[in-house]
DNA sequence: AATTGAAGTGGGTAATTGTGGATAAACCTG
DNA sequence: CAGGTTTATCCACAATTACCCACTTCAATT
């Protein structure tokens, strides 16, 4: 399991290092994709094929699905780590996360997000205003 | 399975560069055809004939299967790849894809989608924007 | 406080890939 | 069959990517 949070930087050549500890985890092939919020995901080659299976029931037919489909599947991209443990994040998924330089790799659950850092800032923000209404809610659903 | 989104470009000659990584998909041939919402399909062999057993099983008598049967096979067209990992797009189905210069190559699940740069981008936005529903079908699929 | 080691970052070089164009073969047409 | 047109094969360049090495920072240890 993924938790916790890292200050990393993306280079010029879109090069983005991942956390020592987890870089076991993705020894077999990483996949990124777009995420909520304008954040990116990153997987593991196991979550990513169980995700996959689970696009793999839309069905084609509906333009909905069809769309939602092309969303995930088209982007996401393949990618594995170099000798330094970097993956490279093509353009187009820079461009959907707004990442420049200062990023943050955030652990949670069964997959990375990959966040560019005032983005975070100002969700971090947001989400702690509203942290009572948020344990309200939990509450609700018995936590 | 073909995931991500690729920029290539169609020559005068008409032709158009495959993923490298793909390339190995295709060596038995492959199938163009025109696809949903205006772009082209790319299937390899073995997906082409699974999904041409598929809509020759569709019921004659319905009109709108009968369409699409026809859209499917009628447009269909062999192609293999040269050595440099380019296919020929027919003039039919460029004209059909509205394809210029810029292109899309995307991959989703069991087939490459080629797209027209802005027509992908236009698509790709008017997707994009109905990401809450998105974020729900997410939920739905237990993410 | 100095040393060691590990991790993140930057950059150089070599290899691969995408693209354009030239030449040769095949095709069709009159 | 000759001419012209299209298609296939081959070669070459440019840009990108992968691979490798080195520096810097920071933390832990002695």
């Amino acid at each position: 399991m993924f938790i916790g949070e890292y200050n990393h930087t993306i280079d010029e050549k879109g090069r983005l290092a991942i956390p020592t500890k987890f870089r076991i985890e993705f020894k077999n092939g990483a996949v990124v994709t777009k995420g909520l919020d304008n954040c990116l995901f990153l997987f593991t080659k196991k979550s990513w094929n169980e995700l996959a299976n689970k696009l793999s029931k839309l069905p084609i037919s509906q333009s909905k699905s069809r769309a939602f489909a092309r969303l995930m599947l088209a982007g996401a991209m393949d990618v594995k780590l170099d000798k330094q443990g970097r993956i490279m994040l093509p353009d187009y998924l820079r461009k959907y996360g707004q990442l420049k330089k200062k990023s943050i790799v955030a652990g949670v659950f069964n997959r990375l997000e990959i966040w560019d850092e005032k983005a975070w800032d100002i969700y971090k923000q947001s989400v702690e205003k509203e942290s009572t209404d948020i344990a309200n809610e939990l509450g609700d659903l018995g936590i």
